[in-house]
RNA sequence: GGGCCGCUAGCUCAGCUGGCAGAGCAGGUGACUCUUAAUCACAAGGCCGGAGGUUCGAAUCCUCCGCGGCCCA
């Protein structure tokens, strides 16, 4: 195969020749618009009036006609609108375009006789993916679009790449995330979905604030990363010359909070856990944590499951919806459920009279449960539950009372103290939040970090760190406290019927290329 | 980390058991003054993800690598 190498050198001088590779195809474009800066128009404009976005304009002319009926003369609507060429059909000396801003879409009718032969040339120098503006009339053609009847127009700016395909958009996976503004622009049930997860988190913030709670921001750069079991993204500050981690929750810092006075607070932003992507993670992602001072975990369950159904109820359109082809029934109240007992139930094995470590280990083995010696009492219990309990949660569950070996930050439970106050819902088979009666006995919360700090000495590196500043802090006091955290990506996969977060995510991790 | 699938024109995709790399859309030229996946005609457009190998001959078969998707751990 060396004829491949030697052909290139044969032409190495081919660079005048035609053939539309995108560099052409970006060539040709940048020619178009030097013929625009020739007739003295410039292609990237500064600003443009328009009178309103495109469906306020169909809405306008609609209303009109209704108030109309009858007949008699019909008063023009003259409108200035703005967009991005999506189309264009050419048929000699008049011309139909579709124009789309992020309100709609709307068509264009240029004609010859209207807006000068000048300008009507000047249309081939127009691609799709230009930015236009227009100055005209609103009217129906005979097949009952609504149309603007195109007097004057202008490049707002051109584009120099060719878009995706018209009619079969952009489908390439990898292109979509990469690109996502691609994406965007040639899918436009994409653009609805993003849509859709924004209207959920002011759903949230709405709710929340509502109900009493203020939205506060902590620190994203941590010095010693906690409030979860993660690995952190370790990161360098150069003016104290220390390392800092990006937070990988910021729950430590809304109970300190607490501490000082706050009784309801929440924060809706990243955190970010140094783990591997799937369908379900993506290294930084967006929780919703909320504190509410006296109260506990009954309480917050009350609260949780109202918030999380009104949210499906504002965004997925009611509280019975489709996911991934199953049929969810959030009708409150929601089921509720022991952890221990979900596990009998689904698993067919008893793991909580027997706390024996090895005994549940056999249990685990015996239904076909990967279990490596590294496992403590408390990883095979939830590893049980990931494998045969989770999937089986479509309707809306609370799992409750969690092994205090799962649970570093969460109260005992009052007449049980091998478990937590703690609950967790799944929905779809998602586990969508976490929540529990917050460890607020400094003395308790120094035992369980020692209890961690072993596990991180016996190589669990996802193992909690021992925060003296935080325990410092609950030795100020802090009142009984109940926390929530909400996956507020897997929610928006819940309301977008998406089977991958990276589908909710607007930049996704990927590897680099 | 393992298994399976994918990577061909700017985009969407064909390309069989190895034999000259194709179509539609977009782009170009021309026709057309109510079209809407406009239509018609003509011409153009390729490092077939990368590197090796087998073969007279590889987009196609083999190996390795890269990126992505799904499933598993």
């Amino acid at each position: 195969m060396a004829t491949r190498t030697e052909r290139r050198q044969v032409t190495p001088m081919d660079t005048t020749e035609h053939h539309s590779t995108e560099q052409d195809l970006i060539q040709q474009r940048i020619e178009k618009l030097e013929r625009f800066r020739g007739r003295g128009d410039e292609p990237f404009k500064y600003t443009f009036e328009r009178t309103c976005p495109i469906a306020e304009a169909r809405q306008r002319f609609e209303t009109a006609e209704e108030g109309q009926d009858g007949g008699g003369e019909t008063e023009r609507i003259t409108v200035a609108l703005a967009g991005r060429m999506m189309s264009f059909r050419s048929h000699g000396k008049s011309s139909f375009a579709d124009l789309r801003d992020q309100s709609g879409r709307m068509q264009i009718y240029f004609k010859k006789n209207d807006i000068g032969d000048e300008a009507y040339e000047a249309l081939h120098d127009l691609d799709l993916g230009d930015f236009l503006g227009v100055h005209g009339y609103l009217f129906l053609t005979r097949t009952g679009e609504i149309t603007v009847h195109v007097e004057r127009y202008e490049i707002l700016t051109k584009s120099l790449r060719p878009l995706p395909e018209k009619y079969h958009g952009l489908s390439d996976v990898e292109t979509r995330y990469r690109r996502r503004y691609l994406d965007l622009v040639a899918n436009p049930e994409v653009m609805e979905l993003f849509q859709k997860r924004v209207r959920m988190v002011d759903a949230l913030r709405r709710l929340l604030v509502a109900d009493g709670f203020i939205e506060v921001e902590t620190p994203m750069l941590h010095p010693i990363p906690g409030g979860a079991t993660a690995r952190p993204f370790v990161t360098h500050h150069n003016t104290y010359d220390r390392n800092l981690y990006l937070r990988i929750a910021p729950e430590l810092y809304l109970k300190r909070l607490i501490v000082g006075g706050f009784e309801r607070v929440f924060e809706i932003n990243r955190s970010f856990r140094n783990e591997g992507v799937d369908t379900r993670h993506n290294p930084e992602f967006t929780m919703l944590e909320l504190y509410e001072a006296y109260q506990d975990y009954w309480g917050l369950m009350d609260r949780t499951e109202h918030l999380l159904a009104g949210v499906m109820e504002s965004v997925a359109g009611g509280l019975q919806f489709e996911y991934q082809g199953r049929s969810i029934d959030a009708t409150l109240p929601w089921k509720r459920i022991t952890l221990h007992g979900a596990i009998r139930e689904f698993a067919g094995i008893d793991l909580e009279n027997s706390r024996d470590r090895d005994d549940a280990a056999d249990k685990a083995r015996s239904i076909g449960i990967d279990v490596d010696p590294s496992m403590g009492y408390g990883k095979i219990v939830d590893e049980v539950m990931s494998e045969r309990v989770r999937p089986h949660l479509v309707n809306p569950t609370f799992l409750y009372d969690y092994p205090i070996e799962l649970s570093p930050l969460a109260k005992k439970k009052r007449d049980d103290p091998a478990l937590t106050e703690r609950y967790q819902a799944f929905v779809g088979g998602l586990e969508v939040c976490n929540a529990f009666s917050e460890l607020n006995d400094p003395i308790d919360q120094r035992e369980r970090f020692e209890q961690q700090l072993r596990q991180r000495e016996q190589g669990d590196d996802e193992a909690q760190r021992l925060d003296e500043d935080f325990i410092m802090a609950l030795e100020a006091g802090m009142p009984p406290t109940a926390g929530l955290g909400v996956g507020v990506d897997r929610l928006a996969m819940l309301v977008t019927n998406s089977a991958s977060i990276r589908e909710v995510i607007l930049f996704p991790q990927l590897r680099g290329q």
